[in-house]
DNA sequence: TTTATATGACTTATTAGTCAGTTATATAAC
DNA sequence: GTTATATAACTGACTAATAAGTCATATAAA
């Protein structure tokens, strides 16, 4: 029985193996540019051998693409914790992904990544993936938990009442996004004039904040 | 002697024909995603016919989106012109570039698609795609006609003068960057707060002017 | 007859997914 | 302790599909 276990576990270990590499491919290029071949190849195995542990390519995929949500859904509902107030909720909000991008590059960029958000995806096999209904689940979740704080900051006549939490929360959601995806040609702009991405990133924050309090 | 150029016009309009098909598909799926059978199909050529105008399919990609970065820039200086003040520019600025977004959706959509920020192209091509280049000058171009007016509007005592004009500038294509590649799940939960695109674009607009002036 | 324009058929390369067969490991029998 | 056997983990070689780019040939215009 424990020796089942044991076998249970070994195969979970490696399964996640395979994820990690794949997740290391998915994070700099394409869902088609990366080739099963290639994650094979990473993680020291033969091809055949990721159809054990995952039924398709798109399989594999949004397995690395859940793994991740869930980390970051973890790290927010955590930080989110620590305060009780709106705005505060919303400050530890920012920290939280902040935090996320910083642990978890790959992530973050995969998460963030077009090839996500793009429906380039075979419509059957993805509707048939419990795993994406699972991160379009934990999205509109995570995605709430700014809104409800924006909202409660209003509540509490911390934040501004004309804001439009829903409006707000996307905004900020936006701005990853776009950040995340920002072309070289702006990452040398900001490099000539000695702003490093910390203090980028830092300052949309404050100035959203800003933007945001009365 | 008219003849020639006659058959020249002719040429020019053919090769105008195929980016224009071009630009259609290549703004709804990536460049991998596009084939030059799909291109040809949508001309109604054959694939081969292709090759007579552009020397390979990255050659085609960036006449592309070559033609959409002129218009932007024309767009752009043009509109700018309008006013002397820095504050003025850099409302006219966001006037052209909501204008370009709104006239020009494809090229829009294509000019701040991943695939153009990512270098996922042969790099031999690219770089030896004078086509490439002039995008680049002209991006960088577009760009400065932000940083200077927001200059200018500090200069002029308008803009807030803590405010870094690069940085500024930069987030500003960072949202426009975003919202382009905006998930559907952001799409859906603006629409289900009767919060239409225009509304949205215009309020990110009020928002970005609001924090820069003094 | 010459020249420009066009194309269908072909080549070459890549890649998702399959499958028959191999290797390694655990259990059982003696 | 050794050998036989069953089971799980793995893989190389294959198939089928797709797509970029080429080329010999056809068509139409001058």
């Amino acid at each position: 029985m424990s020796l089942t276990k044991w076998k249970e576990r070994e195969r979970k270990q490696r399964q996640n193996d395979i994820i990690k590499a794949a997740r290391k491919l998915f994070a700099s290029k394409n869902f088609n540019e990366v080739s099963m071949d290639e994650i094979a190849n990473e993680v020291g195995l033969g091809k055949s051998t990721l159809y054990l542990y995952f039924k398709n390519k798109e399989s594999l995929y949004f397995a690395v693409v859940l793994r991740g949500t869930r980390i970051w859904a973890h790290m927010v509902k955590d930080e989110v914790k620590k305060d009780d107030t709106g705005l505060g909720k919303l400050k530890l909000y920012g920290n939280a992904n902040r935090r996320f991008s910083n642990e978890y590059p790959d992530d973050f960029r995969l998460l963030y990544s077009p090839t996500l958000i793009k429906k380039q995806f075979d419509t059957d096999k993805m509707n048939s993936s419990q795993e994406f209904q699972e991160v379009r689940d934990l999205f509109k979740e995570i995605m709430h938990i700014g809104i409800d704080s924006i909202q409660k900051g209003i509540d509490e006549g911390e934040i501004r009442p004309d804001v439009e939490p829903t409006e707000a929360a996307i905004l900020l959601s936006v701005i990853y996004n776009g950040k995340v995806n920002m072309g070289d040609w702006a990452k040398e702009l900001l490099k000539s004039r000695k702003i490093d991405d910390a203090k980028f990133t830092k300052d949309i924050g404050n100035f959203f904040l800003y933007m945001l309090k009365k």
